[in-house]
DNA sequence: TAATTATGTAATTACATGATTACAAATGAT
DNA sequence: ATCATTTGTAATCATGTAATTACATAATTA
């Protein structure tokens, strides 16, 4: 079962455009090494080390030893498991796609009403 | 279009199980005040409404003024364009759900072949 | 108008992030 | 054994978080 630590883990990681990038390198080739992946960004290899850290401990990354290097792979079971989580709770939403669109409705119709009340 | 940024703020967001608790208030009491939401919570009205201003920022929360008191609604259009992100990057993984268990298998693979290597 | 209630702002504090440079350790090649 | 390469660790710095208490503003009510 996923706790809410997992879960803060899991949005913390996600929650900056460099570690989301670092996944999408991830997806694209596995198995990339620390180094190779550190060069595809501006920031340096600590930065993206730091980031790795985060990522693991979130448990979307995996790594193994491979020699003097560092085989890095992406672990999409967290991204599962919350993707699941929202389709459950948020289903009633967008099981219809005007879901969102009727409730922007009615906060527009309150927001008019809340005007026309205060003039 | 969401941006980096966007996402930053939404994944930050809901990185924080608090957040997410809020989030689950408004959906199943929409139009609640300020001070009836913070008083479902331990830590200080203060607290909750900094929580308030992240959740804002990140598009997730709207609020309309009403008198004195302040109705807060929950917005779900940024999770919707999240998930439905996600649905689309990653589908090709759990469009089974045997493809993490495939990644995690050939994971195992690898690591059982390279301590028979080193050996 | 005065008192009460709901929300908002300011200042402060402890701690975590995100980044850097410099150095250490482990591994493979010559 | 030496040297280059790859990864990891340590120390540091500026900034941002998350929480607090104290005070200020705005809107009903008596």
């Amino acid at each position: 079962m996923i706790t809410n630590d997992d879960m803060d883990h899991v949005f913390h990681a996600l929650a900056h455009t460099t570690r989301r990038e670092i996944l999408d390198h991830l997806r694209a080739e596995p198995g990339i090494s620390v180094g190779d992946l550190a060069a595809k960004f501006d920031v340096s290899r600590i930065a993206v080390m730091n980031h790795l850290t985060i990522l693991e401990r979130a448990g979307l990354m995996t790594s193994e030893k491979q020699g003097r290097s560092r085989k890095l792979y992406i672990n999409i079971m967290p991204i599962q498991e919350i993707h699941d989580r929202w389709t459950d709770t948020y289903s009633a939403y967008w099981a219809d796609r005007l879901g969102h669109i009727k409730v922007a409705a009615e906060a527009a119709a309150r927001a008019a009403k809340g005007e026309l009340d205060n003039e």
